[in-house]
DNA sequence: CAGGCATTTTGGACTGGGTCAATTCTTCAT
DNA sequence: ATGAAGAATTGACCCAGTCCAAAATGCCTG
């Protein structure tokens, strides 16, 4: 619930207006997170122990669990609010557009205003976390649990209200093929800013993949079925 | 490697005529995998300790850790050397026919021969293990991971190798595509079991359910594109 | 059949993630 | 002020997983 870190984005309501307990919850959270990537990028995600986050972040190690559910969530957590983000997006869908559309146009849009979400972010921090998503693969596994059963069950939820015609296979089918394509996106994104590509210089590129890779959703994997090239 | 248990298919060549060492080698992993499921389904993942597991098998701690690399392990391993497997399939694929067609052949065959990865098998040691993974988060986080960036980039490799007049990211998303439908027809199957199910009884609908959910990979969503129903 | 060799098994000690009951501190009503 | 309520914090604890030296077991040769 809380804003953790400089990372989240949200209705940044002013801080300074908070009563004091809130305020020094917010500083200790941030101080934690930072601490933790600080290390982390430094040493690597296993050579560095809950213990010692805290104790640069001055703090017991209890408090660390407080505010983190998991050492995992120092660094995913702050990503990991979106899970049920297609679902809302299919639903809240201007009438008259595609499912398919929606989500390939809120897709784009996040693309536009660089969310660390899309992968498409050079910012130091962020830059770190994914750095450390690659190195680490305990993080890259839980990084891709986006194709979660939840997430995905919920979006075939939607997917089935909103065409009714649709059966419950093609429903689930499509709501697993349009998270593939995300964390498929994601990832491509992610290879760009770890050749040290600038989000601003990539921004065109990754539009276009994503309008393609989207395509291919909407009309198929045809070619791959014609039979050897 | 080794056979642990009886859930492995593979060349079976008969036991008998084994080294003893390897006889008692296979025994004492099907104990302690049969110790630890029988266990896992009376109280549930979490409430089993691996020293109970080793204490219920008549081997210590130590030799558990031996045998299976992680707790999760003793659940998911049996079902887990399956992560090159779509690569190869496609790679090995008779001349003529489509990495498409060729996973979806592959995937109907397994599902005619109830191989336990395809989730349609109703063996009581299979249930439990379904029941498990999705009674344990953790477990069902590792069961998905089938969608591995490993796996994801091994398949995309042959797909691009095979049909070199495409370009990288439509590789990547046909691999994620095809990996995707997989998984999301294996959870269908699960849910079958989970209702109580005979295997038998279930095969024709997956069968059918199969060859639709290739069919909207191979021909693509449109019709959730064309706007609202 | 004896005994040496290689491999497995064992017990124990240790690290580090994660949980719990109790303690301390902040806030607020009287 | 003061005492109650409630939250933040803590130290003690449990368990997964690793490391090591020693004991046990199957295997092979003389």
């Amino acid at each position: 619930m809380a804003i953790h870190h400089g990372l989240d984005l949200g209705p940044d309501r002013d801080l300074d207006a908070l009563p004091l307990r809130e305020r020094k919850k917010i500083q200790t959270g941030s101080r934690i997170f930072r601490a933790a990537i600080g290390l982390f990028a430094e040493r690597g995600f296993d050579q560095v122990s809950v213990a010692e986050i805290a104790a640069a972040a001055e703090v017991s190690k209890m408090t660390v669990f407080n505010y983190f559910p998991t050492k995992e969530d120092l660094v995913l957590g702050p990503m990991e609010q979106h899970l049920d983000e297609p679902a809302r997006v299919v639903r809240e869908r201007a009438p008259g557009s595609s499912a398919v559309a929606a989500l390939r146009e809120h897709f784009l849009a996040a693309l536009e205003r660089r969310d660390p979400a899309t992968g498409l972010n050079d910012d130091p921090v962020v830059l770190d976390v994914i750095r450390l998503i690659h190195a680490t693969p305990a993080l890259a596994l839980r990084a891709t649990s986006a194709f979660d059963r939840r997430a995905q069950n919920l979006l075939a939820d939607e997917l089935r209200t909103q065409d009714p015609d649709h059966d419950g296979l093609t429903a689930k089918v499509a709501a697993g093929q349009l998270l593939a394509v995300r964390l498929t996106l994601i990832g491509g994104n992610h290879l760009r800013m770890l050749a040290g590509e600038r989000a601003g210089d990539a921004l065109p590129d990754a539009l276009d993949e994503a309008r393609r890779a989207f395509a291919v959703v909407e009309h198929g994997l045809g070619a791959y079925c014609a039979g050897a090239a």
